[in-house]
DNA sequence: TTTAGCACTCGTACCTACCGAGTGCTAACA
DNA sequence: TGTTAGCACTCGGTAGGTACGAGTGCTAAA
């Protein structure tokens, strides 16, 4: 176990090396105002917490840096989140409401000022629509064949899409149809409607049976939700050109790529669905590309189903405290702001 | 005016910089096969061209590389547009088609094939919705003085807003609204809606006087449509990484910057809604940010009307001539897929 | 246990010399 | 008159060498 000076020298050297990004050393941690113990004593400990594997030094002659292990003692021990002004999370709470119906512009927007208040680059997994649930459907006919069906959720979200209106189906039968989804299918979850179509359907569809075929085939096309991805927005991409350990555009340009690829990033994103808060420090994500990020991540809630996730990807020297801090404080306006203003 | 030995010599030496990212010696040049002439006369060309303004030495003992007239020569003189394989051409075409019901996504794809077949950063300005017409208006409640506004164009685009309705408006009314909206509206251009509501609708409107201003309101949310730019999407924006010019962050930066800022891409589009293809070369560009890049752009049409733009930048070491050959092609197809598909 | 002193390490900055690609000029050649 | 060979010159890039300084580990004294 670690001394007390031990830990308190590993937090001032973590702290330190996060606003520089320079190897710490022994002088420059003794000249603090609150420290009292001489350079010799500190490069003993230091040397001591080095052993220990809590430190690396890149080079003979250089101070030190903190090791991944380093990192993860410092956030499970030593610093505490920071609290966040209630200004900026009050003006985020109001901005969101204000135009709380148009769901993908929060989520994009609140990937903008996650990354403005971290300076980090942020990522925002929008809730899944799919655990909405159907409050109505339409279908608008368009032209030959075309229409538009038009689905609107209990959250107030609306979807559309054209389908085509299979050959062998009459024009006024297909408004028959539509009145027996909404009979049928309303108050269902969008991602069961599918199944909800087979089940409760099936059955009464069969009086028209030699349209059969073609009205399911038209449902279908109205009703398929792909399992879709959660969409994915990335704020402050650029952020990533402010850290000097990024200034190489060969170390850059994977990461780069990988922003572009939302498949990359839903791999990053793997496993933190789980409540709560997790932090990832270098090696420990799965993604080769991040081994020398950090991953913060949060998720928020809408009536206790997870629905969503907010992260913040930095460099393994990142300001673990403060991210948590807009961390936490976002999360809870976001699970706020669904929860009240959708659900009533 | 240049001699055909000078257009020659220029001409290999802009394929070969555009190629390298080297200056190019008079050795290089006259070691190509079809090249008879000798180093020393290939260095008094160079020299002259370099005295007209054509070519420019980086220091004194490397080669030649073009000046920004130079370019503007081998753009407007000595290249031609390189064709397109048609299967690409195919192949794009019957995806862009497969989907051709969801705008966003062509527009979007575009973006990303065009920097796919370019390897340059490509912009793509989305058709503008608003000289869609009307067909169709509809209005769904939700809950409590909520519902969505439905709008439906000719082109087979469907548009949904949330809108507040009034207090002091009845729930039968409003579907009587709706109905005169739909006689009287129907067939106008998106962007002219919000007059029309002025010219065609107030005179009936008075009758219901005591909610005239109510139902105005209504109107109003419904049918504002925010001259809102149309949408810009990317493609590629890493591309920019691969070019030597920019392997200096302090380079990068502004630009990666840029491609956050929609507002600056727009600012970088201004002028390029006339019809045909434009090049811009370097300090052609008003945009600062891009003065070391060049920008080639053509437009798409919709029934003789402009409705879009699809550009590509790259450093003023471009490959112009198959650039061009990529836009011409994609915008000829993009024209096609709009005119054939949805308006019929 | 802490601290002062000191020799040692090693990365960085700076200088220098050198190399070679490419030039311009001159003079010879077709 | 246009083309070419030859040659001295320029200058950026690289390699090698030196000096500097921050920081260390170790030893011995407090």
């Amino acid at each position: 176990m670690l001394t007390d000076r031990q830990k308190m020298i590993l937090q001032i050297l973590v702290d330190d090396y996060i606003r520089s990004a320079e190897p710490v050393g022994s002088r420059t941690i003794s000249k603090r105002p609150d420290i009292k113990i001489s350079p010799a004593t500190i490069r003993n400990e230091m040397a001591d917490l080095e052993e220990l594997g809590f430190l690396e030094q890149p080079h003979t002659s250089a101070g030190r840096i903190p090791s991944q292990k380093g990192y993860r003692f410092y956030v499970d021990h030593l610093m505490q989140p920071s609290q966040v002004e209630g200004l900026e999370v009050d003006s985020l709470r109001s901005y969101l409401l204000k135009q709380i119906d148009q769901m993908e512009q929060v989520v994009q927007q609140t990937a903008t000022i996650l990354s403005s208040l971290t300076n980090y680059t942020s990522i925002v997994l929008g809730p899944q629509k799919n655990v909405a649930k159907l409050r109505h459907i339409q279908l608008l006919p368009l032209q030959n064949h075309l229409a538009v069906a038009i689905i609107v959720t209990d959250t107030g979200h609306v979807e559309n899409r054209t389908v085509t209106i299979p050959e062998g189906i009459s024009a006024e039968s297909v408004q028959n149809y539509v009145e027996l989804l909404n009979r049928k299918l309303v108050g269902q979850p969008l991602h069961r409607l599918k199944d909800a179509l087979r089940t409760e359907i099936v059955a009464e569809l069969r009086r028209y049976s030699e349209q059969f075929e073609h009205a399911m085939d038209l449902f279908d096309q109205m009703v398929s939700f792909k399992d879709e991805q959660a969409k994915i927005y990335l704020g402050g991409t650029t952020m990533i050109l402010n850290q000097p350990e990024f200034r190489d555009v060969d170390k850059l340009k994977p990461l780069l790529d990988m922003f572009q690829q939302s498949h990359d990033i839903a791999r990053l994103l793997e496993g933190t669905q789980a409540p709560g808060l997790q932090v990832r420090i270098g090696q420990e994500n799965t993604v080769e590309t991040v081994r020398d990020c950090s991953l913060i991540t949060a998720t928020y809630a809408v009536d206790g189903h997870l629905i969503g996730t907010i992260g913040v990807l930095g460099p393994t020297r990142m300001e673990y405290a403060r991210v948590i801090g807009v961390l936490q404080s976002i999360s809870s306006v976001l699970s706020n702001v669904y929860n009240t203003d959708l659900h009533n």
